[in-house]
DNA sequence: GCAATAGTGTCTATCAGACATTATTCT
DNA sequence: AGAATAATGTCTGATAGACACTATTGC
């Protein structure tokens, strides 16, 4: 830290504050031309910018991460999440879903930014900067695409993850920290699930992140005080037992949990 | 989001995937020398990244965010949080303490990631991405340092903010958010106080920045019951009334609100 | 009738919120 | 005595958690 504040001081090492530049220190791109443009803005270095996205999904009643294989250095060979640099044009979601609609074909689900990590020296080959996206993803639809990309990829679950590259345990760590606050005050389950489902399969969606057992009475009582669902009048018939009610998220009703 | 994609498909337009890349794409910069390097980094177009901070602070019975006045195209006199490019060997967080040290002198401030904020048209300058750190300060070791910069800095109500440059009214509205989730189960008010403090005081901070009246006995219940005040023996005398007891925070008493 | 899961209610302890009086200091 | 703020306790309604039995289906 102090390292920097010398460097800042030493005008040919650092970059001035930007809100502080004077008018003539830059070519504008897409504003208004300015007078003087003795200065251009690409003297300094700059790092790369990449948005990861950490997708997440019920499988094999596991909460699971896609994750895809390195292939070459640095951290050859292992797992990693995916991502990509950013487009000039594009906003940090549009980057976000860009790459969720690579990996996985699906659009319109819960996407949110988590963090952003940027340490020098996170990936060695030079500073990379990456805005760390979190995606939830219902199981239904994804079973659609299954294995299609050429770049090996897998889901993996976040409680059995093999060892990851970069500093993406941390992230995973940070991720999973995030849902299960989440799930306590907002409604953020019900992007892990089809349209339709049972009282059962929510419960089991919060047993499985919050990763221990909750009592079937008192989660039902908490869930329906809410009236946050609506029951289809539908029915749910597996196994050889009782047929279970089949209920729908209303959003309209926005009481927090 | 429909034009990223086809930029994407279009090789030539937008860089592969960060993680995808192979080996040789990439001139290493610490790490260890690599085969070939065919492939430069840099041929690509890179945002810029700086980084903001939004201090707060209770001054005057208000809570205040310090703001620098724009002396330049664009949004030219008009007031900014403060921030600046980060240099490529420091931390985001590094470079947050940085910025907070030479717009307060201050050090050792409660400081966190809020977000990164990165639309294509934020800046007409360029494209900058912007990491935004906040950061609380204590009222009492900021009285030190009132005007000393070149450049006119000046605390503002954010309750009576004056028009803001570029996305920053966006980004106080964020930070004024969060700042009321965290009071409410964490100690973050705790940064806003000097090391003693009445539990009047306590309660200011609280009022302050819920921006609601308070009851002084569920409040004053509420917080001892927590066990994270210690008494210090001390009392604090002003005006002609009884005093009151002073207290200290005790962060090893990690009992959350 | 057996296996398997769906569906349901009560009691208790804790917490949040409404609310008024006495205590201490200075002048 | 009067002004000003500190300090304190009770009641009530809501919520969270412990806990066990009946209902429905397929075989």
């Amino acid at each position: 830290m102090e390292e920097q504040s010398d460097a800042t001081r030493n005008g040919t090492s650092g970059p001035p504050g930007l809100h502080e530049l004077p008018h003539e220190s830059f070519v504008p791109v897409n504003g208004q031309p300015s007078e003087a443009e003795q200065y251009d803005v690409n003297q300094y270095e700059r790092p790369s910018v990449t948005v990861d996205v950490l997708m997440m999904s019920l499988r094999q009643r596991d909460l699971q991460t896609l994750l895809i294989k390195r292939r070459s250095w640095p951290y050859e060979d292992m797992w990693a999440i995916p991502g990509g640099f950013i487009n000039m044009n594009e906003s940090l979601e549009s980057a976000a879903k860009r790459e969720l609609q690579e990996e996985t074909g699906v659009q319109d689900v819960y996407l949110e930014q988590l963090y952003t990590f940027g340490d020098p020296g996170r990936d060695p080959r030079t500073r990379v900067i990456t805005v760390v996206y979190f995606a939830l993803l219902d199981s239904e639809r994804l079973q659609l695409r299954a294995a299609s990309d050429a770049t090996e990829v897998g889901w993996f679950s976040v409680y059995e993850l093999p060892q990851l590259a970069f500093d993406h345990q941390e992230i995973v760590d940070y991720a999973l920290n995030r849902l299960r606050n989440k799930l306590e005050y907002t409604t953020i389950a019900f992007n892990l699930l089809p349209e339709q489902f049972t009282l059962r399969e929510l419960q089991r969606v919060y047993e499985i992140i919050l990763h221990k057992r909750l009592d079937k009475r008192n989660f039902r009582k908490k869930i329906v005080s809410t009236n946050i669902l609506e029951d289809t009048g539908a029915k749910k018939m597996e196994g050889t037992h009782r047929p279970a009610r089949l209920y729908r998220f209303n959003p309209a009703a926005e009481h927090k949990l």
